[in-house]
DNA sequence: TTGAAAGCGCTAACAC
DNA sequence: GTGTTAGCGCTTTCAA
């Protein structure tokens, strides 16, 4: 290995002003500057960067925790900060949590003694408290904090309100039986913590059928405790709410119902044949809102093994707006992310802990979305 | 920041002796080596990992460059890697070469500059002589490398037998007139490397309705200069290879045809709707053979706008067995890959560069693979 | 078994 | 402008 001495030796200058020179400082003469980039050419010299990292405290890496990368909401999401991320000039390690508390106790406990200088995550078992706790002022951003305190920079999608847009979208199509997929009625939370698991493997075991009726807004509320004590899958609890408000205010909480599923294109199968069962026993839903894309998709086939057809028989929307639902038969309506905007977001308040400006509290930030209307709505009731 | 040089002076010891106890040397006496740890653990120390690396040269860190994590097949084989190289104790850096040229030769360049100890690198656009050239020595591992020499450790998917089982599987079902979509027939190779992108954006262009004839594997032998220097996307000229062979070997070479199209649900889509055309013209195919899992989405999609049924009409098969085949309607029939054992064997290329043994020549391994059969081919002809 | 001393390669004060 | 000097925090001889 080359060293800056060794170029500097050849450049006949001190391992200083070759430093100076390679980093482009402009204290150093033009000639010499030159004379030293030479030499560096010519030796094929490249900084050591461990060596630079010991020194200035700077080594150059944030770092990305996310369940797994196989989901596609996750791996747009990925993507987006990895381009973010590097236009920056820096490099992006990622670390799948796999759904796991355990491993987000990890990523979190081991951040401090590895070479990121920041991180990102996006929990899904861990409450704020936890997160505090094990990350000891490293510099830390979250994605998908839902809790009452802001403790963190967070940077979140628009779950209510895209939830809310979603469903008025339905209710405009003439959709006045409206499943909301993935929700489980008030009565179920607990339930929903115990079993559910954002694209997990547990089967979802729902009240089925339930109205929202007990599950109007004002119940709903009350439960914010519980809520706020266990904290499984985050996205879900907003998510819900807003349903639950829509759903109300327009008039259709008796006719509607939400069921628990799991946050994966089974979940949605599954769902859909139990939606399925309930049509031949009487029992019609014309609409499905589904609490993300994978479970939407997961719906469409679902209803299509049971000869129900979509959007005439039955509309259905998603949400995170991943590209898989532009192809699919038929294609998805869904409430699309945005995720360059969320990723620049989330980058913007990592790199501003890390200037010397004066530390400012924690935000919270909600993504922008529109409503990508397509083939799974297209008819109207 | 608390140092070793604290721990010490609170255990009442030296640098160097609480340096072994940290690190469970066995000179180091028990109760000493205790005192330390104790003392670590009251002063909530933990080591500087830039501090460790420049000392012992060794980061933790690997990294991984692929055109995109957005794309189902590369974020499968991203997730396997962050899994297999996290059990192997190491960090994985991503970055995006988005199948362009220039990003491919900055990641290349600058491997060395980095804190990464080695690079697995799946190319697009460089050919591994210009590998060899920026890679300069540094430990790198590649994704997808058919070219003659074998000069780099490498792990490529089976996309030659893959794609002969898929053909062997169609006929199988009584189809005749098949359809490879996203291989150009060879008159055409030198377009293909022109437009052709892998999940790219340009629009395909193909040379429709012309058969494997003027393709049959003598002539196309004849093209391999022309491949081998122009490194476009490569599994392609490998599953073009294939597929040609397999249709001449089953006598269907007359009946069959080679269409280009963009590697990406977008391409499926639109040589999808050309086949509807030829279709209309008195031109049936029996079935398409797709060269991955997106295109075979993607033609699965377009056959429905034309109201021709799969797999009724229409017998589709893709290639890669990412997930979103598994709920499709109609479900995909693929090969499907072995990601976990193509990460594993990945990383223990990697890993054997570090160890002391004697350096061995460079491999080439082919990945495990399966048919998946399931309903886009569950009819025969 | 422990400690002192010498760096790993670089950057940042400070002097010249 | 440029060189000298002094470390960043750790590991690793080598002596004691």
């Amino acid at each position: 290995m080359v060293t800056l001495k060794e170029v500097a030796a050849k450049a006949g200058v001190s391992p200083s002003t070759a430093s100076g020179a390679l980093r482009g400082l402009d204290f150093v003469r033009p000639d010499t500057a030159e004379r030293v980039l030479k030499a560096a050419q010519e030796l094929n010299y490249t900084a050591n960067v461990s060596a630079r990292a010991l020194r200035s405290g700077r080594t150059g890496i944030l770092s990305l925790a996310i369940p797994t990368v196989s989901i596609p909401f996750y791996s747009r999401l990925v993507s987006a900060m990895e381009t973010c991320v590097e236009h920056n000039g820096y490099q992006l390690v990622i670390q799948q949590t796999n759904f796991d508390e355990q491993m987000e106790r990890r990523v979190l406990a081991q951040a401090e003694d590895t070479l990121s200088e920041g991180l990102f995550i996006l929990p899904t078992r861990l409450g704020n408290r936890d997160i505090a706790a094990l990350t000891q002022g490293h510099p830390t951003v979250l994605f998908e904090d839902y809790s009452t305190d802001i403790t963190f920079d967070t940077v979140n999608a628009p779950s209510g309100n895209g939830i809310a847009k979603a469903i008025r979208h339905l209710a405009g199509r003439g959709r006045t039986h409206i499943c909301v997929a993935g929700a489980a009625p008030v009565g179920d939370i607990g339930t929903v913590t115990k079993t559910g698991r954002a694209g997990g493997h547990n089967a979802g075991h729902a009240a089925t059928g339930r109205t929202a009726r007990g599950a109007s807004a004002g119940t709903y509320v009350a439960n914010r405790a519980v809520k706020n004590e266990q904290n499984s899958s985050r996205a879900r609890y907003e998510r819900i709410d807003a349903a639950v408000r829509v759903l109300d205010e327009l008039g259709l909480h008796d006719t509607s119902t939400m069921i628990d599923c799991n946050w994966g294109a089974d979940g949605g199968i599954e769902l859909a044949h139990r939606l399925a069962a309930l049509a031949k026993a009487g029992k019609r839903y014309d609409a499905v809102c589904c609490m993300n894309d994978d479970i939407a998709l997961g719906v469409i086939r679902g209803l299509a093994d049971a000869g129900l057809r979509v959007p005439q028989d039955v509309a259905v929307t998603g949400f995170d707006g991943v590209p898989q639902g532009g192809w699919s038969v038929p294609t998805l309506t869904t409430i699309a992310l945005d995720y360059e905007g969320m990723a620049a977001t989330a980058v913007a308040m990592m790199l501003r802990k890390f200037g010397d400006n004066p530390v400012t509290l924690p935000q919270r930030v909600t993504a922008g979305f529109r409503l990508l209307e397509r083939e799974s709505t297209a008819v109207a009731a």
